[in-house]
DNA sequence: TTGTTATTTGTCAAAATTGAAAATTAACGG
DNA sequence: CCGTTAATTTTCAATTTTGACAAATAACAA
């Protein structure tokens, strides 16, 4: 028998790295040299593991997309039993959330470099999409009543505050922000709770 | 007398095509080989006008950090008119609007990288924290009896769903995400005008 | 025309980044 | 111990990117 392989975790550390890299000094300046000092690993293993470079933003394409989507669904899952605005806000910005911003930062370095990669942006874009899903359905659960169009909108208001915490993170922007942004989230959802139908009541 | 300087208007023209680099590929994507072929000239020139790579990075910040204050400053002048949310909303998520994403592309590709450097963090803060206050003032003339924590709340808000906006460009969203985003900040504006005094749970 | 200055180009060396293969080492079962 | 397979290291070539300087060209005034 051979020796056991660890390819699966090798690769995720590598992949880590690769995101913590992609984080800090952007797609194009995460070097696989920087990379392998990140995951304290030889360069030749990155190649060893995951490729040549195309072949390696592919797979940190798809790991941060999954990363995303399964952090979606663990939201989901969260979402599922709250009733008000005040617990959905409390949940996204919470300042302890598992939540690393890096996740978010490699999404948007990516994006911007997936204009010509139709799977890359189609991946991104769906994941995205299925976050907003997943708050569009926690609100609709909070205001039954609430105008679908308006649900969406509030989602996508609530989704951009929630991102630009993340986006901001390597500015190190007063401490007050977090609380701002998070109270524009709820003061959006509330919208949905006072006044349900659109051109009714 | 020596031959007329070009300076201002050379140094101009590299650095828009530096932005729109920077907008394109990222910070260090932005090569000199293709800063040169977007601005048209020879790849030395950019060496003789901007100086070497840090020099560049540094003259770009400044750059982006200007112009953005100079927009800033305008609509500051814009909405010194207004009367309604509507009307604020209007004139910032309106489609036609000399607001090109590359601007903002570079702002966020500029603020990854400046963890590193306080100079250029604390004019990029800076730059966003006018904006946050301009939108303040604006909101304050609509709805002065509002309370003023509410009212920087809900900028960071609107200015969230801005952000997102230019932020999402290059996946060429859904067209109707600009709409649901608009109305996101509406939404958020609103809440000011219907309910003036503190309370926000 | 000539001198002066700025712009523009040409060219090379140094450094950094990546691609890719061979060679070595380590773990496991028999 | 031996064979097998995977992990790891070593090594070199090719490409890309940058730094820097010298030379050439263009515009303007006297």
């Amino acid at each position: 028998m051979p020796r056991p392989s660890l390819q699966d975790q090798r690769s995720e550390e590598i992949l880590d790295a690769y995101l913590t890299c992609v984080a800090r000094f952007g797609l194009e300046g995460a070097t696989q040299e920087r990379i392998a000092a990140e995951a304290g690993v030889k360069r030749p293993l990155l190649r060893h593991y995951l490729g040549n470079r195309d072949q390696m933003v592919a797979a940190l394409n798809t790991h941060v997309v999954d990363s995303f989507n399964l952090l979606t669904g663990r939201l989901d899952a969260t979402l599922a039993g709250i009733t008000s605005a005040a617990e959905l806000t409390d949940l996204l910005f919470a300042e302890d959330a598992g939540n690393d911003p890096r996740l978010l930062l490699a999404w948007q370095a990516l994006s911007v470099s997936a204009a010509g990669q139709p799977e890359m942006r189609a991946a991104l874009l769906d994941s995205l999409q299925q976050f907003l899903d997943v708050l569009s359905a926690a609100l609709h659960r909070i205001a039954p009543a609430a105008d679908p169009a308006r649900v969406r909108a509030v989602a996508q208001g609530i989704s951009s505050s929630f991102v630009t915490l993340d986006s901001l993170s390597p500015l190190n922007p007063p401490a007050g922000w977090r609380q701002e942004l998070k109270q524009a989230a709820l003061l959006l959802a509330g919208t949905l709770e006072h006044s349900p139908r659109a051109g009714g009541s």
